[in-house]
DNA sequence: AGCTTACAATAAATCGTTTCACCAGAGTTT
DNA sequence: AAACTCTGGTGAAACGATTTATTGTAAGCT
């Protein structure tokens, strides 16, 4: 199969009778050229389906019009709608965009993090896997780094993330006002600083509710056994809040298997919306982080960076919107009367605040 | 800000007190080269943090270890599943991969189309937004293509997909074997090859039952209203079943917003499983699309054609599984006794086929 | 006419790599 | 010792584009 080549800038050039500076002038808009000869090279650039080699274009010109992105997992739908975003905006301001995914593993990312500079991109955007990332970075590294959604344990880098103590102290609060009197809360890991920022909102917010925090770690199996464990001892708590979409899952399906119903036995609440939560009955209590606009912001970011704007490292938080459904209704062991709850939406009040 | 620029090959090649050639040698393992000097440009390599430039490194080899990926919409679970297993697949064989999203959009797959082809890729693996992808195909496209999941109109395309026909049928013949007499089927556009493939694979099994067709169109909005209209028109047929992931979703969310209970009283099948179809309760009776397995043979006939295997286009068709739920009971109007249901598994029998 | 200016098109240099032809020196064969 | 063959290394030519410097031509000015 002889496959045929790719047409290159001299074969237009031939077929259009011109030089090759030429028609690079005529596909780069450059003025100086006549109205005649832009049509024959226009021409043979349609006759022979050319397009312009992106590579040599741009190790001639060394402007790279392509920008990088390193997101955890992509079939995590927060991501996958994050890298969406991104590869739109990405495409009205003319860039490309090499996306990649960890498959949630930090070597992974390291290895993804090397190959990326192989492309030589002008920036990165970059959801790291856990708080490690600046050792991952290879160092000297030459593009402006923006970091979203979670938060490295080094200083130093671009950051757009979401305000997770506030709002996970909004749900706190919720449950608090419904009566409850103790919360389990399950997460991943502290070691994640996503999960340590949620978890001290929590604790910050908790004025009645006494709170205890369940670590069960990133592998399932052994999470779903130390969740098991801690949900058939007694006393059951009143309410149950998960700060992490895994957590979430592994959670809500745990207490179906072992015969807890939502609320009637235990209260529900969750941090980061899935799809299901509002077509389960009763809808689950949860907060939603605003994924298109932390895209738009980070990539504004980048934008800035990579067109030259130096200046301090910047921090933004991004206000979550909290959704109260029927998993967290008024506590009925209470003896106060019943409140009736819809979908209400809640949002948070007030400004979003750059710390530092 | 002055932007250190990233190291070069000659550099590498000073601080080693050794030729680019030599370098380059070392790099891409040739044999010929000695210890001692291969240790000398593995040092500088590491000092001076080298990476290759892959523009470069592709311009003059002229291999290219690079294939693209377009789909309709990373957003969708399902497509993003499919990238990422893809994108592992390509990482073991050593190979990048350029990702692009259409947005759901013919036009945008066009230019992407044709964008894509800027990165000079050895292959493309394509799920087409619509039927009329050979059309929006650049002519004379140098590299091979697969298309996966959608079946485009032209013939002559290397195709990887499901068998639509019999798994909708599938799903008829047990909704027939409830005892449901009417089954109202839900679908974006017979326009599109998938959907018009279940259909006809509904209407060749569905033996007692009478079947009627709904197009909804792809605009959400103007759909819901045409679905509230049937929906609320009377007889209610005794079960429904949605041929694609967003009117299932739209279907649903229609059936609970003007009272309908499932199965109360109508129940409910879909093609395209979802997270939240085993969360819900009573769950979801549908079609689990293989993607991964479509994401492994999509990649290995990519790569035989590009590594130079010949031959003519080939059709591979996977079986699905059908996922039988407490969404569709047997049917209560019927005088038969009560059959209980769980959440069996019930698979296609039989070996996948490959027509023509 | 002679000189400058402006314009349009081109030749050639260049980006960072790989590859190919070649070379120096050591070892082997006649 | 001359004529080979290896071996391990290098210089320079590509790859396909962009950019810079240069050329040739026509028009404008004195």
């Amino acid at each position: 199969m002889s496959r045929q080549q790719s047409p290159s800038i001299k074969m237009v050039a031939d077929r259009a009778g011109v030089s090759v500076a030429t028609v690079s002038n005529v596909l780069n808009g450059k003025p100086t050229v006549s109205p005649d000869f832009a049509r024959r090279v226009n021409d043979a650039v349609r006759e022979l389906g050319y397009v312009v080699d992106l590579g040599a274009s741009r190790l001639r010109s060394r402007k790279a019009q392509l920008a990088g992105v390193v997101v955890p997992d992509l079939t995590n739908p927060m991501f996958a709608s994050f890298v969406s975003t991104l590869e739109h905006l990405a495409r009205l301001a003319d860039y490309d965009l090499v996306v990649v995914s960890a498959r949630n593993n930090a070597e992974e990312e390291a290895d993804r993090l090397r190959k990326i500079r192989a492309w030589r991109p002008a920036g990165l955007i970059v959801i790291p896997c856990d708080g490690a990332f600046a050792e991952r970075l290879p160092d000297g590294f030459f593009a402006p780094v923006v970091l979203a959604d979670r938060i490295p344990d080094a200083a130093g880098f671009d950051l757009i993330a979401v305000d997770n103590g506030p709002s996970a102290g909004a749900i706190a609060a919720h449950l608090d006002q419904q009566g409850y009197e103790d919360c389990l809360v399950v997460g991943t890991s502290l070691s994640i600083s996503n999960i340590r920022e949620r978890w001290e909102g929590v604790r910050a917010s908790a004025k009645h509710m006494r709170v205890e925090m369940l670590e069960i770690g990133i592998d399932d199996a052994h999470g779903a056994q130390l969740l098991e464990e801690r949900l058939r001892h007694r006393p059951l708590p009143g309410a149950l809040f998960s700060l992490d979409q895994g957590t979430t899952l592994l959670t809500y399906c745990t207490m179906a298997e072992i015969g807890l119903s939502v609320p009637g036995d235990i209260a529900f609440a969750s941090f980061d919306e899935m799809e299901w939560m509002r077509l389960v009955t009763p809808g689950i209590t949860t907060v939603r982080q605003p994924v298109e606009e932390m895209a738009e912001q980070a990539w504004a970011l980048l934008l800035r960076r990579m067109t030259g704007s130096a200046g301090k490292p910047v921090t933004r938080r991004l206000r979550c919107a909290v959704e109260i459904r029927g998993s967290t209704p008024r506590n009925p062991l209470e003896e106060a009367g019943k409140l009736k709850l819809g979908g209400r939406k809640w949002k948070l009040q007030g400004e979003p605040y750059s710390p530092e």
